[in-house]
DNA sequence: CGTAACCTTTACGTTAACGTAAACTATTAC
DNA sequence: GTAATAGTTTACGTTAACGTAAAGGTTACG
């Protein structure tokens, strides 16, 4: 099964703009038929759909780029293996600082959400 | 106690450009000396310290202004109350999603993780 | 077979969030 | 008092990640 461009772009519901300035980056290397339209196979579509998710998770297409070539590489040397883990690791520690800001920062939200309600019961209860 | 604009971009590590381009989107408004110059005040530095702080969380300066003036305005009226809760409301779900998103990506590449790891010492092993 | 819908490339436009430079004034250090 | 350092405004430059438009080929349908 393929899809075109524009199949895509409903999918996933962004613009072929989009699609084809991940390929000018170099993140997707579709086939293309005889008069030259781009056909997408099912890894294709993977691959967008795994750049999509690096993009929800705020990494740039810098990073997003870093990565799938470093996935995307040989990995049978330990040179290359142990590239790939230091790699890993550090995105992990990345995201689990992220995580607990995170985490930090919602408890203080719903704190100070649950100070409003009170004020507004307060407001309530004066009537 | 007071700062002078590089007291704070010392403080925090960004420029002082920055700083005043927070200035000229309206995000912080200090005091000025007879001769013009920007006079800081710890009100003023807690205030651009939460401005960084919701950088770090990916928030635009859009965002951070929307949080600030909501925040910043008369709270006392009901309406006001009410609109604010929402928008907390609203806030602590979009934290809670993407906090959940990042914990499964977390899990997701501790596995990656764990299967290169195996495989090194597959080859350590061979030795 | 015409035409609407879709595809292509090329290329200039846009927005956020600053960086950088110029031209000038104020403060501080000795 | 004179450098050096720091501050001010104005204004143009930069980068990422696309948007948009033009000018033209291709495919699908009634």
């Amino acid at each position: 099964m393929t899809y075109s461009i524009s199949d895509l772009a409903k999918q996933f519901d962004i613009s072929t703009r989009t699609i084809r300035y991940y390929e000018e980056r170099g993140l997707i290397e579709p086939k293309r038929s005889a008069s030259g339209q781009r056909i997408y196979s099912k890894k294709d579509r993977t691959r967008l759909q795994l750049i999509l998710r690096g993009k929800r998770f705020n990494f740039s297409l810098e990073e997003i780029e870093e990565m799938i070539t470093l996935f995307d590489e040989d990995r049978s040397g330990r040179k290359q293996l142990e590239k790939t883990i230091r790699y890993g690791d550090q995105k992990i520690q990345e995201l689990t600082t992220q995580i607990e800001e995170m985490q930090a920062l919602k408890e203080e939200l719903e704190e100070l959400h649950a100070d409003f309600k009170e004020r507004l019961q307060d407001i309530e209860a004066k009537k």
